[in-house]
DNA sequence: ATGTCC
């Protein structure tokens, strides 16, 4: 990145001066060395964000930032709907609600021994991965518009899960608000047989260790212990939310034309919240959220299926389920006053810290599970909301290692096979249908997972709990 | 991310 685009305040925090037609100033959460790497377009969308109707407080990117469609991945912002503020298709993310869910399995690395492969061959079986593919439940439109409604409950109610689970989903794993109605047909059409399916890309379902603990209090609270085998699942709302994205993107950017906003990308269409488009869009949004949170939910069903085969004694358990783009109702204090705002969090992670209403009574004292899923080849963290996180950045924290690197620069660059084989030999097993997708997804494409956790922990973004790494990785 | 360009 150009230094002259940014003025570090402190070791972490970096601003984007306010200029031009920004409402407000623009933060980056970085080190140097994640700023050095960082693309000079990171700044420009922070920029373009900063400028749009109704943002409250900051344009905020956090330390996983890269390039994405209008906002930037690793985008947080806030929106006022009594002061114009908008909603964007773009700053949500295609993949609405795609997000992380971790697993207690009750069983320790031990337990597994000599059997890894097995594992491996049994999860990638029972779990429908990759483009396009297809689950076992097919929906009539009526049907999914149950769904759509209802989140995870209405997994649960079919079967898929026990009730408890809800507890340790964002909202009881529903969304209210939801509007079957504003999602198009063709929406509901490509989910008809997508529910409880991976779907591709950067999605996966992995069978972790715990190798560290940070946070012994916070750790105990989350049931949490060295060699503990955690099982975590990173998918979202697969064509469903897609196709909303689709959608919207389109009447947005005719909608912002109408209202006059000026748009630098296509990607950036936004409409008023108090609009007619903005209130559609929310209900579509809310429905696309709790596709993803039943979906999830359909994959853990799934997930105690194979461990009814493999291991009779494994107690599946949720610790937590958190998406990482979302646009949601919040209150929070701006300026001494209290202001009902819609956040923006699209590769990014909510944080919420100890006390807060919404959790669940095992991790009030402690605050909210915030779960970040790396690479098939490094780790993923479990790390802690905290208080000053809401003076920070809205509550929020990265959601991931962040790419480096284009897809189609990782295809050329590598070949997915060399990469399995290579993981293989340090004992992570990789399942997937698609073999360029490994390549994608290869790890070196990725930011250093463990410095973008550093820098949340030492900003007080969200607190290091503990770390864990793969063993098993169905990829989609 | 994605029936990877209706």
């Amino acid at each position: 990145m150009d230094r002259k685009l940014v003025k570090q305040k402190s070791e972490y925090r970096w601003i984007v001066e306010r200029a031009g037609a920004m409402k407000v100033d623009g933060v980056i959460f970085a080190s140097e060395s994640l700023i050095a790497g960082m693309d000079n377009k990171v700044v420009e969308q922070v920029r373009n964000v900063a400028a749009l109707p109704g943002i409250v407080g900051a344009s905020y990117a956090m330390p996983d930032a890269h390039w994405g469609y209008g906002f930037c991945i690793g985008g947080v912002a806030a929106f006022d709907p009594d002061a114009g503020g908008i909603i964007s298709a773009g700053g949500v993310g295609f993949d609405i609600a795609c997000g992380v869910r971790t697993l207690h399995t009750g069983l320790k690395l031990r337990d597994l021994e000599g059997r890894h492969e097995l594992l491996a061959d049994l999860l990638f079986r029972k779990t429908p991965a990759g483009v396009g593919s297809t689950g076992r439940i097919k929906l009539r439109p009526a049907q999914l518009d149950e769904v759509l409604a209802n989140g995870a409950p209405w997994a649960v109610e079919h079967g898929y899960g026990l009730p408890d689970d809800l507890r340790f989903i964002e909202s009881g794993g529903r969304m209210p608000g939801a509007n079957p109605a504003k999602v198009s047909d063709l929406a509901k059409q490509r989910q008809a047989e997508e529910m409880g399916t991976l779907g591709s890309g950067n999605h996966y379902l992995e069978v972790q260790q715990v190798v560290e603990i940070y946070d012994a209090e916070a750790a105990a609270a989350f049931g949490i212990e060295p060699d503990d085998i955690k099982i975590s699942i990173h998918c979202g709302s697969r064509g469903l939310g897609h196709q909303v994205g689709t959608d919207y993107l389109k009447s947005m950017a005719s909608c912002a034309r109408q209202m006059g906003i000026e748009l630098p990308e296509r990607e950036l269409a936004c409409a008023p919240l108090s609009s007619d488009v903005g209130q559609s869009y929310l209900g579509a949004m809310r429905s696309g959220i709790n596709c993803a949170l039943a979906n999830r939910q359909i994959l853990t069903h799934l997930v105690r299926e194979v461990f009814d085969e493999f291991q009779r004694s494994a107690a599946i358990r949720l610790l937590f389920d958190v998406s990482h783009n979302t646009c949601q109702e919040e209150t929070h204090t701006i300026d001494k006053k209290p202001r009902r705002l819609f956040v923006h969090r699209k590769g990014a992670t909510r944080a919420w810290g100890p006390g807060h209403p919404g959790l669940p009574a095992e991790y009030a004292r402690v605050g909210q599970p915030v779960l970040i899923g790396g690479t098939m080849g490094t780790a993923s963290y479990i790390l802690v909301g905290t208080a000053e996180s809401e003076h920070m950045g809205l509550s929020s924290s990265c959601h991931g290692a962040g790419r480096n690197m284009s897809r189609t620069a990782a295809t050329k660059q590598w070949n997915g096979k060399d990469i399995a084989r290579q993981l293989a030999g340090r004992g992570i097993l990789i399942r997937t249908r698609s073999i360029r997708g490994v390549a994608e997804e290869a790890p070196q494409a990725y930011k250093d997972v463990s410095e973008v956790v550093e820098v949340s922990h030492n900003q007080g973004l969200a607190r290091k709990v503990a770390k864990l790494v793969p063993l098993i990785c169905i990829k989609g």
